[in-house]
DNA sequence: AGTAGCGATAGTGAATAACTATACAACGCT
DNA sequence: AGCGTTGTATAGTTATTCACTATCGCTACT
């Protein structure tokens, strides 16, 4: 049993098919095939059930697998523990981040890690908060950029940043006379929102309680981005409520939309940064850290680390 | 990196001393030497300081030496769960029944399951044989109890035991009298079936081609189960064909009812398991055959495995 | 200076893990 | 029903890796 026939193994639960496994791990079909094979005779247990259809795993199979991917997790840390005594700003960064920051971050993040940490590229992925905090307890992700509260077991987080939402009308709606908005005029507003799994789409919902979607003009956009929704706003179908990063233009400046706070109390998210207890490298954390606060996000107020 | 390299650094790391380690491991002092030194390549850290005087180990490679327990701890574990997992009867067994077997039949098996296999917890399903299929094809049933014929590719079956069929009617009919009923006697009667989907219902109709349900005075009952038509012949809605293993009171004797044989050739059902060629615990199965042919089921007749 | 102890290096042979090619089994399609 | 397609297993070959023996070089102690 070698960490190589461990990996085999993982691909192959994961894929559930020899050819794509392989594919993955940069081997041959028969060189995964025969260490599959291997494996289960040295283990003495079938793993897989392989009929011409597809590849199911044995009950036992799943139990191993899970162990392999903690093996493996474990043997990964220990090239994240040389890494790290050599220097932590060197080697690549896997970086997950949730759809609703993004966008407006990553333009600005990406250049100042790489001036603060040339050595150390950024490897990204956009995602919903639960997709990331699974990668990152399974080792593919190394720091994520969420929105609280998350609270995982053997995570850390800490506090970024406080980030305010704004309303986003059409140029020329009434709402455009006022300096800021209350929460409860939401309520009987065409409120346009993300689909379900954005936190963001809940965490609107939790500013108006009284906005149900699909119940009044609300309407979600299953599968859809804050910018698609910004379009829709901008063509009349409707208002909505944008973190405040996402509430400035892109690009130039959109006179068909108009942006409005709300009224004191203002809602607000607060982001954080989110690493397992056992990451080593906290000093490329600090980079990030100091990057994101380093990047002109439009509204958002720092919070200082305890 | 390898397990083996990882298990060299420990035992250097513990005996602090080439030689000695490389003994503890069963190898020659030069091949530790070499796994080390490649290691630390690997990693590109330096994980001892060698002096002519002792190993000296460094911070950072006393930290990667605990995570290499770690790992080497995790790996043994894998080995565990095979050892723990190779008994084909430890670990919960997915069984799935059709709906006319289950309450005869389970009664007598879980306890009998559970006293041969202790430690193999039955999941149980009771469904249409249709959906039986299904299940089992993808995964979510391991086994099932149906009746044949039944040709699925990738499903083998075993005939376990038939099962003659019965004449149920309400106590006082004037066929009480006979010792036998012949089959084409029952093209007139007053006949209570099973709703579509339930194999036996077919397998009735098969026994008396001329039965067309709905169209004479028989009766389908939607949904419902064969205790449920016991009920109604009490009553006298009508009669009904049982399996014996149904048609013997549930608990007690009931005065309101009559059970009498069909005449020779008998109308029966062969009753068989099945499972996908592929699945592994086969010693599993014979326990469930085993414990199906000790329950006392009224008129059944075992097969002989081939 | 000589010597004992210890780790590193060189060179060789065996085990193994990778590849390509191909066999074999099961389905689905015409 | 035959044939092509898809997917896994096997055979045979090659390259790499791992472990061995022999030996060198360094240091410390006598």
């Amino acid at each position: 049993m070698t960490l190589t026939d461990l990996r085999y193994l993982v691909a192959l639960a994961r894929e559930r098919h020899f050819g794509h496994a392989a594919e993955r791990c940069n081997v041959s079909q028969p060189t995964l095939s025969v260490a599959i094979k291997k494996l289960e005779e040295e283990l003495a247990v079938t793993l897989f059930e392989r009929s011409a259809a597809d590849v199911k795993i044995t009950d036992i199979g799943a139990r191993i697998v899970s162990q392999a991917e903690k093996v493996l997790l474990e043997a990964g840390q220990i090239k994240e523990l040389a890494t790290a005594g050599r220097d932590p700003l060197s080697g690549p960064l896997k970086l997950g981040v949730i759809y609703t920051i993004g966008p407006y971050l990553l333009p600005h993040l990406i250049p100042r890690v790489h001036a603060a940490a040339p050595s150390m590229p950024l490897l990204i992925q956009e995602n919903y908060t639960a997709r990331l905090a699974e990668s990152l307890k399974r080792g593919d992700l190394d720091v994520i950029v969420i929105a609280l509260p998350f609270e995982e077991p053997g995570i850390v987080t800490q506090a970024v940043y406080d980030e305010p939402f704004r309303v986003l009308l059409p140029a020329g709606h009434p709402w455009e006379q006022d300096e800021a908005i209350p929460a409860s005029r939401l309520a009987d507003a065409p409120l346009l929102l993300l689909g379900a799994g954005n936190c963001f789409r809940d965490q609107v919902l939790e500013v108006c309680p009284m906005c149900r979607p699909g119940e009044g003009l609300q309407r979600t956009l299953e599968g859809s981005s804050l910018e698609t929704i910004r379009h829709m706003v901008a063509t009349g179908a409707g208002i909505t409520v944008l973190p405040s990063a996402a509430a400035a233009p892109m690009s130039g400046s959109n006179s068909l939309l108009a942006v409005r706070p709300f009224e004191a109390p203002e809602p607000f998210r607060r982001i954080a940064l989110a690493w397992r207890v056992t990451y080593p490298r906290s000093g490329a954390i600090d980079v990030i850290r100091s990057a994101i606060l380093a990047s002109p996000l439009q509204g958002v107020k720092p919070i200082n680390p305890r």
